[in-house]
DNA sequence: GGTGCCATGTAACGCGTTACATGATTAT
DNA sequence: ATAATCATGTAACGCGTTACATGGCACC
């Protein structure tokens, strides 16, 4: 939803056509280095959101160049965009990969958990130190988007880290007992066997 | 592609059908509560992963009942297999819909930053607030799964907050003087105006 | 006979991706 | 010329979703 509720919050500040929304919305995270919106997705949920008309076709301008069609926010866009605002965000804990990969391997004899777990380990050490160096080189004053990302992504990280020191101190203590099964939970009445 | 790979490790263990891959899967990651698979996912992700070669259609059991489709792994889809067991993960920053959100605030009389940040701080100290009951209300050794996702919840909950108080801290910084606009990069040469 | 599992899907959509296509303008 | 930007899209796919559909069997 994050394209989609941006495009609703740039055309509050002015009218503007696709290609114009894309360029604002990199700028806006940081440049097309952090995020390379696709121009394909652009105009497919400009097309989306005027089909649920939140937004609608303003004026196609032509100064020389090809046809620009501008769009502007409708009522109900700009009513989409204030409860956007005004509604906290749900962290999306659970569709997790690693945590995925950690819980197949702990039943799968291919694969060795701890091992899992160091080869995440050092992923993210690397990434800590690749994310740290940069967030060094950059002047806070000027690419705001850009120390706020990588704050987030340092702190993140260092969470995982820790999570993963966590999960072994959890294994250690399992292992000495055999593994349990997980349990098949069923979702109503049982079929008698 | 959790789902797909989870598929894959499933099947390594013992083949099976596609409504016992549901089952599986859930039971793997804490039940239909955490993750609740649908069965559309299940029988299309099957589809795609036949396509690519990586399982195959081994037989047919019907007792009694209605029939089911036993999928196996080929040798490529172990090989699959293996290489997501020995890679780390990406951690997905960037693509964060508060940040978009923050970010879109900054330019808009809409919306105000800071209240934007205090709704969020409320709703991700309600979400720490009931994770932390819940994690309180398990056995940690029957609940694996589930208690490994809360702990790692609970730590990226308390990054987030403390990334919260960062951005005010951020944001008073820069407030005193004006925000500079977001500089919009050219990808090349510039257009003469 | 109703409810709910067991087991299989299809259809359509949302968000995001890559790849492709078109045509004009501008700088070298 | 040619490269690169400006500006618009379409097609097809991956992952995930909701909604719908079909049937047999078990339990009360």
């Amino acid at each position: 939803m994050s394209v989609r509720n941006a495009i609703l919050g740039l055309l509050a500040q002015q009218p503007r056509h696709g290609y114009e929304l894309r360029a604002a919305f990199e700028a806006l995270v940081g440049g097309d280095a952090v995020w390379d919106v696709k121009p394909a997705q652009i105009y497919t949920t400009l097309a989306r959101l005027q089909e649920a008309g939140l937004i609608e076709q303003d004026s196609i301008e032509q100064d020389g160049g090809p046809e620009k069609i501008i769009y502007s926010l409708t009522p109900d866009g700009s009513r989409e965009l204030s409860e956007w605002f005004s509604a906290g965000i749900a962290a999306d804990h659970q569709r997790d990969e690693f945590f995925v990969k950690l819980m197949v391997s702990l039943y799968n004899d291919q694969a060795d958990p701890y091992q899992v777990i160091r080869a995440q380990r050092k992923r993210l050490y690397q990434d800590l130190h690749d994310l740290t160096r940069r967030r060094n080189g950059i002047d806070a004053r000027r690419e705001l988007a850009q120390i706020f990302l990588l704050d987030k992504s340092i702190m993140h990280l260092e969470a995982d880290l820790r999570w993963l020191d966590l999960l072994e101190a959890r294994l250690d203590d399992i292992r000495r007992q055999p593994l349990p099964q997980p349990p098949v939970r069923r979702r109503g009445r049982p079929k008698k066997t």
